[in-house]
DNA sequence: AAACCAATCCTTGCATACAAGACGCTTGAC
DNA sequence: GTCAAGCGTCTTGTATGCAAGGATTGGTTT
C-alpha cells in the first residue's frame, strides 16, 4: 500500500520539477491541501521529505519555499557528479557482468533510434538507464544508490542541454565509448570517458546559462 | 527558534548512533513521545528526518526500525568516502587558500598533542576539523556539504578503528602528508594520499568485523 | 500436536481542532 | 508626510480523536 503521504510527495516532486512552480515561491499548507484532498498532516510530510532531497526549502514558523538550486550550485552538482559516474565507471570495468553488458549494449541501440528519429524524450529515457545500469554495475549499492539520487536532482538540467543542437549525436559517441572501454574492462579508460561525458554536460549547462544572461541582459538595456 | 520536532530529531539521531536501541529495534510511537514530553505529530516529523538520513526505515502501518547499517554497507560507504575525500583533496590543491592551510597546519599540532597523551576524543575532534577544513577548502558547496554528511554518517564506525593499537600514530603520518601535497599545490598526490588515509580506515573496520565473527564462532561452537 | 482461521487488540495514518508566532495594516504621533 | 507601534488576521506547529490495517492469541479442525 502506497499512503497519501507518499502520493502526494510523489506529484508535488513532479511539479517542482516541471517548473510548475516560481523559484523561492511559498506553498501554502491549506490551498495545496485542498488541491489535494488530503489534510495537512500528510501533506506536511510530504514537505518534509522534499526537503530532505533538497526541492524545498522549509522554515520555521515561516513555511515551505520553492528551491530551484542557484546556478551555481548546479554546476557544482555537475562536477560532483562527473566525479561519481567515473568511480562507477571505475568499479564497473572490474566488476560487471555479461548480461549487463548485453543490457548496456541495448540501450545503445536504443539511443540510436531516438538519435535517428529526433526523439528527445526517447534517448532521454533510454540514457538514464545506460547510466543507472553503470551505477549498478559498479557492484556498490551505496554509490549506486547516491548516484541515482543525484542523477536525479540533475535531472531537468541535463534535459535543458540535451537541446543543445548536436549534443545527442555528440552524447551518442560518448556512449559508445563508455561501452567499449567496459568491455575490454579499461577501468581508468571508462573512467575518464564518462568523467569527461558528464563534466561536459555541466559545461554546455553553464553556457546555456551564460547566453540566457547576456540576452536577458540585452533585453534590459534595450 | 527551534521546533519540538527538532529537539525531538536531534535527541533520538544521538541516542541511534550512541547505539541506544539495538538494530531492527522498532520505535513505538506513544512511548517515545511520553518519553519526550511531546505529542505523537512532532515525533512522527522527527522520524520521518531521521529515515531521510538513513538512521530509520519507516515501513508504511508497521512502523519504524532503527537500521545500524549493515557491516556490508559500511565497507561500500568507506570505499565512497575514500573517493570523495580524494576528489575534495584534488580540488583543494588548487584552490586552498594561506588562511586555511593555516588552520589545517594547526589541527595537525592538536593531533599530535593527542597523540602525545593517548586522547582519542582529543585526535577524534581535531581529526574531524582537518577534514571537513579540506572539504571546505575545495571550493565546492555541495561537495563540502555531502562529504560531510557522510562522514557523519561513518562516525561511529570510524570511532571503533581508531582504538586499534598503532594507527593513531599511522593516522597522524598521513595527515603531514596530505598537509605536504597541499602545500605543495600537488593536487595528484593529494588526491592518493587522503585516498588511502579513507580506505585503510574502511580495511581496519572490515579487519575489526572479521575478528568479531571468528570470536563469536568460536564461542558458538566452544 | 500442529496448522489454520478468526476475532480482538494494538499501532499507525489521517483529519481536525487549537495554540502560538509572523506579517500586514491601520492609526497615531512627531 | 513618514515612521513606528500595536492590534488583528493568517499560517504554521502541536495535540488529540478517529479510522483502518497488522499482529497476536485462542480456538477449532485435521
Amino acid at each position: 500500500m502506497v499512503s497519501r503521504a507518499d502520493a502526494v510527495r510523489e506529484k508535488l516532486e513532479e511539479l517542482i520539477i516541471e517548473g510548475a512552480f516560481a523559484s523561492g515561491e511559498r506553498l501554502d499548507e491549506t490551498t495545496l491541501s485542498k488541491k489535494f484532498n488530503v489534510s495537512r498532516t500528510p501533506l506536511r510530510e510530504a514537505f518534509q521529505a522534499l526537503a530532505a532531497s533538497g526541492l524545498l526549502d522549509l522554515q520555521t514558523r515561516r513555511g515551505a519555499f520553492v528551491r530551484h538550486p542557484a546556478f551555481d550550485e548546479v554546476i557544482e552538482m555537475f562536477e560532483v557528479m562527473a566525479e561519481m559516474e567515473a568511480f562507477c565507471g571505475k568499479l564497473a570495468a572490474r566488476r560487471i557482468t555479461q548480461n549487463t553488458l548485453h543490457a548496456l549494449s541495448e540501450t545503445v541501440v536504443l539511443c540510436e533510434a531516438a538519435v535517428e528519429s529526433d526523439d528527445i524524450n526517447g534517448y532521454y529515457n533510454a540514457n538514464e538507464t545506460f547510466h543507472f545500469l553503470i551505477y549498478e554495475a559498479s557492484g556498490n549499492a551505496f554509490l549506486s544508490k547516491e548516484a541515482r539520487k543525484l542523477h536525479r536532482q540533475l535531472k531537468p538540467f541535463r534535459r535543458m542541454q540535451l537541446k543543445v543542437r548536436g549534443r545527442l549525436n555528440q552524447s551518442l559517441a560518448e556512449h559508445r565509448m563508455v561501452l567499449d572501454a567496459l568491455v575490454a574492462g579499461d577501468s581508468d579508460s571508462a573512467a575518464d570517458i564518462l568523467r569527461d561525458h558528464v563534466a561536459i554536460q555541466g559545461t554546455k549547462f553553464n553556457d546555456l546559462i551564460v547566453s540566457y544572461r547576456r540576452a536577458s541582459q540585452k533585453a534590459a538595456t534595450a
